[in-house]
RNA sequence: GGUGCCAUAGCUCAGUCGGUAGAGCAACGGACUGAAAAUCCGUGUGUCCCCGGUUCGAUUCCUGGUGGCACCA
C-alpha cells in the first residue's frame, strides 16, 4: 500500500479538531496541524489551538512551534512538512493533516513554483512606495518589469503587485516567468475530506467560540501582544480589533462583535477558496463513521 | 376603553405631490503561487402589515382590521 495522506479541511469553527482527534487516534495516525495562525506560540487563546488534553492524546505538529517575530510562509511550510513526512510515513502508512489554510494546504498537496527568497528590505522598499506613492506607481514599475503578469493580475490589490516586483527586482527576471504551475509528483496518496455545515448553524458555532475566547482572557492575550501589532502575524482576528478597542477607537463590545463578524467572513473566504477544488470530498463534521469509512475506502484504491 | 403617532430589505430607517422603492449596517457571491485569519473585487436580496374602496394604475389617498409606541382615562 502506497503512504497516505488524509488531509481534513474546512472553514474556522466548523469542528474540524474533533473529528480530526477521532480519525487520527482511529487510525493511529500523528497530526500535521495547517492552521497559518496556530503556527504561533504567543497566540494561543485567539487561534482556537487544541487544549493541551487534545495534544497529548494525539501527537500534534507544527502547533506553536513559531514566534509571532519569525518568518513564515507557505513554501517554507511545504519544505518543513516534506522534511517530517518520511519519518511519519516510517511509524505509520497514514498521516493526517488538518487545517484551514488554505494556500498552505496547496502548497502541500499541490506544490509551489521555486523561487527564489527575496531580501525582506525590498518588500520593505515597495511598502514604503506604496504609502507614499499609492498604488499607480507601483502599477507603472510592474508593467515595464513583467507585463505578462501585469495583464492578469489584480491591478488594484497592492499586495499581489509589491510580490511580483520583489521578485522581478530580486531576480532581474520577470515574475511570472516563475509560474509554471507544475504538478509535483507525490510518492504518497491524497484524500481530501472537506467540512462544512449549515451556514447559520456554522455562525453561531463562531459566535460561542468567539464568546469562550472573551472568557479564556483574550483581551490579556492580545494586551500583551499589543507592541507586536505591526507584525503580520498580529493582523489576525480576534487582536486587530482589540488593538483598536486599546486605542479607544471602538467599545469593548464593538470589538467583540467585529471579531465575530471577521470570523464569519474569513469562514467565507475560505469556502471561497475551496469551492474550485475537485478533489474536496465533503462531509458534516458529524459523520464520523462515514468519513472513517470513505477513508478506507478510498485508501484500498 | 379614548385619542394621537407608527407599520417599507435580516436590523435601523429614508422615500414615492399616485406610475411596484433606496441608504447605513448585516448578508450574499467571487479572486488569490512565499504576508493568506492577509489582501482585493462584485451584488439590493422586498407580498412596501392585512381586507376592501377610489383610480387606467395604490406601497403612497380613504374606510375597517391587526400589531407596536405614547398620552389620557
Amino acid at each position: 500500500m502506497k503512504n497516505i495522506l488524509i488531509v481534513l479541511l474546512g472553514p474556522t469553527g466548523v469542528g474540524k479538531t474533533d473529528v480530526s482527534i477521532k480519525t487520527a487516534s482511529h487510525f493511529g495516525c500523528e497530526i500535521i496541524s495547517c492552521d497559518s495562525r496556530q503556527f504561533y506560540r504567543e497566540m494561543r487563546i485567539g487561534t482556537a489551538v487544541p487544549s493541551d488534553l487534545q495534544l497529548n492524546r494525539i501527537k500534534h505538529h507544527f502547533i506553536r512551534f513559531l514566534s509571532v517575530k519569525d518568518y513564515y510562509s507557505a513554501n517554507l511550510f511545504e519544505r518543513d512538512v516534506y522534511k517530517l513526512l518520511p519519518g511519519l510515513f516510517s511509524r505509520n502508512k497514514m498521516v493526517l493533516m488538518s487545517g484551514g489554510s488554505g494556500m498552505y494546504i496547496d502548497a502541500v498537496c499541490s506544490g509551489i513554483d521555486d523561487i527564489p527568497d527575496i531580501d525582506p528590505a525590498i518588500r520593505a522598499k515597495y511598502n514604503k512606495k506604496h504609502s507614499e506613492e499609492g498604488i499607480g506607481s507601483l502599477r507603472m514599475s510592474l508593467k515595464l518589469l513583467d507585463p505578462e503578469y501585469y495583464a492578469k493580475v489584480d491591478l488594484r490589490n497592492y499586495r499581489r503587485i509589491i510580490r511580483a516586483l520583489e521578485i522581478c527586482e530580486t531576480t532581474g527576471l520577470p515574475y511570472s516567468s516563475f509560474l509554471k504551475k507544475e504538478k509535483s509528483i507525490k510518492e504518497f496518496h491524497i484524500i481530501k475530506i472537506g467540512f462544512n455545515r449549515e451556514r447559520n448553524d456554522l455562525y453561531e458555532r463562531i459566535s460561542k467560540r468567539v464568546d469562550e475566547m472573551v472568557e479564556q482572557g483574550l483581551e490579556e492575550e492580545a494586551r500583551q501582544l499589543s507592541g507586536f501589532r505591526d507584525l503580520n502575524a498580529l493582523k489576525s482576528v480576534g487582536y486587530r480589533e482589540f488593538f483598536d478597542f486599546f486605542d479607544g477607537n471602538i467599545s469593548r463590545d464593538k470589538a467583540v462583535e467585529l471579531i465575530k463578524r471577521n470570523s464569519r467572513r474569513y469562514a467565507k473566504r475560505q469556502l471561497t477558496w475551496w469551492g474550485k477544488d475537485k478533489d474536496i470530498k465533503w462531509f458534516h463534521p458529524d459523520e464520523v463513521q462515514d468519513i472513517i469509512g470513505y477513508i478506507e475506502k478510498e485508501a484500498r484504491v
